[in-house]
RNA sequence: GCCCGCGUAGCUCAGUGGAUAGAGCGUCUGCCUCCGGAGCAGAAGGUCGUAGGUUCGAAUCCUGUCGCGGGCACCA
């Protein structure tokens, strides 16, 4: 049950075999919807450089050779040499009701499924999440979504920031609050303001100058770093309850949030932590890592830094300690042998491109990221505020995530309540939880991820327009219908009727969802998926209103026009699915 | 200084080397005796930062330039 792209390209490369020789039997016929047809092959123009010859006498050719008799009617040259197609109606019908019956709606099983590791949300413990986290736990979720539809296997790992130099400061400042105080409780309600108080006391001693005896809290924090790192018992066991402090907090916006991260799915930074040792000896034994300036480097091909001086990857300080560097290639060896990946995407912030990159080629020099193994890093762009500077969490004015998240729901309940004061509360609550969470994940998967962001309130709790709350309306106005039909008695045919314009262009819609998915889950992009369900709900609204369905007195017709809004449906809600946006009964 | 990215409608953003560059918001004009108006139909709004180059064809590729953001040795 091919797609007409797929259907389209197989018949004019025989076409292109048959006119111009079998070498010309993998030529590329650049079929793509067109706004002066259904589809239009750009290939002559490619052709007649390569046999030097003019486009539009290679189009002719192209037209003679090619036959679509049963697919669609005979294209027409324009252009340069543009051959506009025009499918044939029962061939989409055809298509359509092959599509009504298949339970994978035209997404195709791969060949060889992938093992992807997907590296997404990585929050810091004592950390609030704010904006940043949003969107790589978001699209990150998005990704992992798509693969599993796809039929891929999908190993979530979230790389909490749970390790350290940030963690004798945390651990110090706690100590010097009390572990039972009202600041210590600051960590489940209100974790920035736990960190930053620990934060402005180690800024001040460090601007303050290092006590002769190191007595300052600055040079305190740094041996605590050591001591926790050394194994010291008491140290471990304030961490741990930092870490458990934090899980309950993550565990909470990921609840609100529909994000199917869970425990089990957890793989800190201090998880490495007994892996770092041996990747800087096998690195060094390797010959690949070299002390420079006391601290163990890598210098991976091709990186210059100042003064086209080689750039080093730290992978053990002058003072013994590990950076992130060292958890980057542990985890990349962990990730290609124990767990088997052939895929690794890191939805981590575009900021750390540099580093993903020497972290890549340090680990291919190793040998620990085969060729036949596709490492990306998925990069999120950043969020700028109204000045279009990076967005910085300042005291007082930052927006925590939570408030940012209950406020949509807020938003939401007031329009529902308004709108439908006739459902229960109960169900009220979770159409404002459904809107308000769907609408804020929409607003961030919408926009291509790598592309730097103003933060507009008003845009990510907008509820009308391109958002989720548009994509939500379409299906529970087929719902209403199948409700209203069911109570009448209405059954919907076997297969969905197309025929006149806006049945056609819906039809065609909805043969492109297997195709958009396997682009989104090839390129790691969810906002494709996004603009193509929000132009399926598009394509549904006008067949709304030019179809009607239970107004309709012919049986035959109605039957069939459920049918097709039925099949709409379930895309719609299988795409929203996909991007982790629940689709309510009604609204 | 070097490297990476971005610059598209008033605003927020899409845009696979292909015809006349699209959408949403906002503005303006219509449409509720109507399967659900969170909707639909339409209008106005563009020297795609700028100057060159490659190409039959450039928002897209290359070079210069201006502006903005980010990164560049022991934070993560």
């Amino acid at each position: 049950m091919p797609a007409p792209e797929i259907a389209l390209t197989q018949r004019f490369q025989s076409a292109f075999a048959a006119a111009f020789g079998p070498e010309f039997a993998d030529a590329d016929p650049i079929i793509r919807p067109s706004q002066f047809a259904d589809f239009q092959c750009n290939a002559a123009m490619g052709l007649a450089k390569r046999l030097a010859r003019k486009p539009r006498d290679i189009a002719a050719e192209i037209l003679a050779a090619v036959d679509l008799s049963d697919i669609a009617e005979t294209p027409e040259i324009a252009g340069p040499g543009f051959l506009n197609i025009r499918l044939r109606t029962d061939w989409i019908a055809a298509q359509a009701a092959d599509l009504s019956a298949d339970s994978r709606l035209g997404v195709p099983s791969p060949e060889s499924p992938d093992t992807v590791v997907v590296d997404y949300s990585a929050p810091n413990v004592a950390k609030e999440m704010h904006v940043g986290h949003l969107r790589t736990t978001v699209v990150g979720d998005s990704i992992v979504r798509t693969l599993e539809k796809l039929g891929h296997t999908v190993i979530r790992q979230n790389h909490i920031g749970d390790w350290g130099t940030p963690f004798g400061m945390l651990i110090e400042h706690l100590l010097e609050v009390g572990e039972d105080s009202a600041e210590a409780d600051l960590l489940k309600s209100d974790p920035n303001a736990f960190y930053q108080a620990a934060r402005a006391k180690f800024d001040a001693a460090e601007a303050a100058g290092a006590a002769e005896d190191g007595s300052d809290f600055a040079s305190r924090a740094r041996k605590r770093v050591s001591t926790l790192q050394s194994g010291d018992a008491e140290s471990l066991r304030i961490w741990t309850n930092l870490v458990e402090l934090s899980k309950q907090y993550f565990h909470r916006i990921y609840d609100m949030l529909d994000v199917t991260l869970t425990d089990e799915h957890l793989a800190g930074e201090s998880s490495y932590n007994d892996l770092l040792e041996a990747v800087c000896e096998d690195l060094e034994a390797a010959g690949i890592a070299r002390i420079s300036d006391g601290a163990l480097c890598v210098f991976p091909e091709g990186f210059l830094g100042r003064d086209e001086q080689p750039l080093p990857l730290i992978i053990r300080k002058s003072d013994g300690g590990y950076g992130y560097a060292t958890t980057d290639l542990a985890a990349i060896r962990h990730r290609t042998t124990t767990l088997g990946a052939n895929r690794i995407a890191y939805v981590v912030g575009a900021a750390q491109e540099l580093h993903f990159q020497m972290v890549f080629s340090a680990a291919g020099e190793a040998g620990w990221l085969p060729g036949d193994v596709q490492a990306q890093h998925v990069k999120i762009g950043s969020v700028l505020g109204e000045d279009g500077k990076i967005l910085r969490t300042r005291s007082g004015s930052s927006l925590r995530l939570m408030a940012l998240l209950e406020e949509a729901v807020n938003t939401a309940r007031t329009v529902i309540e308004e709108l439908r004061p006739d459902l229960p509360e109960a169900e009220r609550e979770q159409i404002a939880h459904d809107i308000g969470i769907g609408g804020v994940k929409y607003a961030d998967l919408s926009t291509a991820h790598d592309s730097d962001y103003t933060f507009d309130l008003d845009r990510m709790l907008a509820l009308t327009g391109n958002t989720a709350p548009y994509l939500q309306y379409a299906v529970a106005r087929i719902r209403s219908i199948s409700r209203k039909a069911e109570a009448q008695g209405i059954t919907a045919a076997a297969a969905p009727r197309v025929e006149n314009d806006a049945e056609r262009a819906l039809a065609l819609a909805l043969l492109e969802f297997g195709p958009t998915l396997t682009a989104v889950g090839a390129e790691f992009e969810p906002h494709r998926l996004c603009a193509y369900l929000f132009s399926l709900a598009q394509a549904f609204t006008a067949f709304y209103e030019a179809s009607p369905i239970l107004k309709e007195s012919v049986e035959e017709i109605r039957a069939g026009r459920l049918a097709l809004a039925q099949l709409c449906e379930r895309v719609l809600v299988e795409g929203l699915d996909a991007l982790g946006v629940n689709a309510p009964e009604q609204m």
